[in-house]
RNA sequence: GGCGAGGUAGCUCAGUUGGUAGAGCAGCGGACUGAAAAUUCGCGUGUCGUGGGUUCGAUCCCCACCCUUGCCA
């Protein structure tokens, strides 16, 4: 009976590695990556879920095409605001680029081994997707606003009876039962799949962990606070209009992100810039707090705890050593 | 200077007809399989402005003082 809820779907993965660098916004990820890779002479697969955005620079501390150098970055600029995105086009166009950097082989620099790829970003489920293999339903936007009606007439409670409707059990085999986009994704997959979700395991100490940027939380804070300050001398503003003129609607999630929601706001006079400020960089902090949790959790980790005083490139140095130590990060791909 | 209003959690404020107090936000912690910068769950001891007085007992009533604020001068 049990099986009839853990039922996973036949589908094929093939392995290959790469080296994970992943850590809370504004720990200086990007940068430190970018020497590695120029380092190593390899490419970069971002796995940030806001990165995606063609034309959300600023706002997302997308690196420039200066700061890029000759590094092949992917995984960036894959849609335009105003398309809907998922995980798994996100995972679709890792896969593409992990069975390129299969292909070429070892590179050309120095010291550090053979996975041909660095992945850097802050997005838990994108880092976990890659490592311990996503199978789940493909997303169905039709399936999920029918059930996105039935939450709003019946809230979490019809979505809660619905499910025990088509899997008796089904509500056991859930965490989190009164999170409605939970609730609504297992709806969703029960009727194109007719399974629920799977659970990932915590985490596996049998493969070489992801290592974790990590600046002492105040420290955090007062970054923040001074990156925040700087997208808006960098013309963050001038951005999110542009970008209004030529994309008049966004997706949900584009709509959301942090900063462009306020700035968007602000430009709709509905709040000073003094406030938009002051949101982004809570919005910000209560980001960090949460990306630092699914890390510490749900991922194999290797935490480097660095300081607001590091450079880059000693921060660079450390990581090397680390990913030197412990070998490159096993991932699955979709073939 | 006069009259009024107010000083309670990091912030905005509620409340106790006298038995030492609780919301929102912030913060902290947790969850997380195709929307994830999303969504969601949990956590509330603080000289109740200061000093006196009344009282078995004061954050609450009385007096003085300090501070903030509004109006009038």
């Amino acid at each position: 009976m049990m099986g009839m809820y853990s039922k996973i779907p036949f589908m094929s993965f093939s392995t290959t590695t790469a080296y994970i660098l992943a850590g809370a916004t504004a720990t200086g990820k990007t940068s430190t990556a970018q020497i590695l890779a120029e380092q190593m002479g390899c490419g970069i697969l971002s796995a940030d879920a806001m990165l995606v955005y063609k034309g959300m620079d600023i706002g997302t501390a997308k690196p420039t095409v200066a700061e890029r150098g000759h590094v092949l970055y992917t995984g960036i600029d894959l849609v335009s605001p105003s398309e809907p995105f998922s995980t798994g086009r996100w995972i679709e166009s890792a896969a593409d680029t992990l069975k390129l950097s299969v292909a070429s082989g070892t590179p050309a620099g120095p010291v550090p081994p053979k996975a041909s790829l660095i992945v850097v970003g802050g997005t838990g489920l994108y880092i976990k997707a890659l490592t311990d293999g996503m199978h789940s339903a493909v997303a169905h936007p039709d399936v999920r606003s029918k059930w996105q009606t039935v939450f709003e007439q019946s809230g979490i409670n019809g979505l809660q009876i619905a499910i025990q409707q088509r899997a008796p059990e089904g509500l056991k085999f859930l965490t989190d039962l009164s999170n409605p986009r939970r609730l609504l994704r297992a709806l969703e997959q029960l009727e194109t799949q007719g399974t629920l979700p799977d659970q990932w395991k915590k985490n596996d100490a049998s493969k070489a962990p992801v290592v974790v940027l990590s600046l002492p939380r105040e420290q955090l804070h007062r970054r923040i606070i001074q990156r925040v300050d700087q997208m808006f001398r960098d013309g963050f503003i001038e951005e999110v209009r542009a970008l209004r003129n030529v994309y008049p609607t966004w997706s949900a999630t584009a709509a959301k992100a942090i900063g462009y929601e306020e700035v968007c706001a602000l430009l709709d006079n509905t709040l000073t810039q003094e406030a938009a400020r002051e949101k982004m960089i809570i919005r910000t902090r209560q980001l960090a707090k949460r990306q630092e949790t699914w890390f510490r959790h749900q991922t194999q980790a290797q935490w480097l705890t660095i300081t607001e005083h590091d450079t880059p490139f000693a921060i660079a140095e450390r990581v090397l050593y680390l990913w030197r130590h412990h070998g490159p990060t096993t991932i699955q791909i979709p073939r």
